[in-house]
DNA sequence: TCGTTGGAGTCCGAAAACCGCGAGCGCGCC
DNA sequence: GGCGCGCTCGCGGTTTTCGGACTCCAACGA
């Protein structure tokens, strides 16, 4: 920890729950949470960045990342796929994470495909564990992942908000069960 | 695990035991532990290099190690001063069992000053644990630490031989349990 | 034949356990 | 008061254990 690393927070309302936006001075994601589970984001922080590892600071819409977000949510949906993201995490973890960021918005993918995408290819259930310590939610979608069955499996945030933003992206057909491929 | 490591063997008598020398084909020590703790020497062996890691050979005095031990046991303190000995390890222990081979024969050291003397002041304990883990008995002299307040603490070989070795290399009183420091 | 269920295989990371210590402290005992 | 003993607690690297946001395969029943 040579610099105390000083962190920006902002808030934004979405359709489904409010959001937390932690960005760097420099304007880069560093996390993303929704409220009701800003305890488990505080210990993905700590973990990766160490306990008592900076300053949060209130701002309004850090390096534009707020704005990007909204117009995310309002069907601007490429809007955030260029954003510039920070992480801590362990090499396999950001391994995964940057496979994450090149599925395309209207794409799944299953964790067994995405194992074998990072040159792991038994690695299936750790790349479940990695998906689930992703910081930054929906920027780097880790909601496109589901099973090879093409169940849903799990979300850090609920199972609901996965469904909803997979449709938002046009992934699901009506049965919200089943993605469209 | 490139090559698999081709391990030479032998055995020498001492006054407190038989003792199992291994040496590597280009005669460097690898490791050396009494018969009686032979299993805790495949367990470290295992750890270092990975099961099946290599193939053991008998031999007779391989790189002229055998003697040299034998010397030592004989008086002839010096003769295995200037051993090649080669381990594997972690970066930690490996800079502990180096500075272990920096205590002169007929000195000791407390655990806490050769924590201090790797630049990890705090370490102790974990300077407990890598003399613990050092595979090369006698030529890397793990004997030759104690508690920092003169008392013999521990030795993986038995408490017994610690006491014979550092008496024969002249360190303690008649009393066994007081080093001269 | 097809859906369901259960168990085993597999790979990582986090957390807990483990110690070959040492300093600090409280207490008896001279 | 000093001294020595035993206790407690913090320490830090390593090893072990444990728990999945999975998948495949086999068995079973409709």
């Amino acid at each position: 920890m040579p610099e105390p690393l000083r962190l920006l927070v902002d808030r934004l309302k979405t359709p489904i729950g409010a959001l937390v936006i932690v960005a760097d001075e420099e304007g880069r994601l560093r996390a993303t949470d929704w409220t009701d589970y800003e305890d488990r984001m505080s210990l993905l922080m700590r973990r990766q960045y160490g306990p008592e590892s900076g300053t949060l600071t209130e701002a309004r819409n850090p390096g534009g990342l707020t704005d990007a977000m909204a117009r995310y949510f309002e069907g601007e949906l490429e809007a955030i796929d260029g954003l510039p993201v920070k992480t801590g995490g362990t090499d396999f973890q950001n391994s995964v994470w940057r496979a994450l960021r090149d599925i395309p918005c209207g794409e799944t993918i299953s964790y067994g495909t995405l194992a074998r995408r990072i040159g792991r290819p038994a690695a299936v259930r750790a790349v479940g564990l990695a998906n689930g310590a992703n910081p930054v939610g929906i920027v780097v979608p880790c909601h496109r992942v589901i099973g090879s069955d093409g169940s849903l499996t799990g979300y850090g945030g609920g199972m609901e908000r996965k469904r909803w933003l997979l449709a938002h992206e046009g992934c699901l057909r009506a049965d919200p069960e089943l993605p469209l491929g």
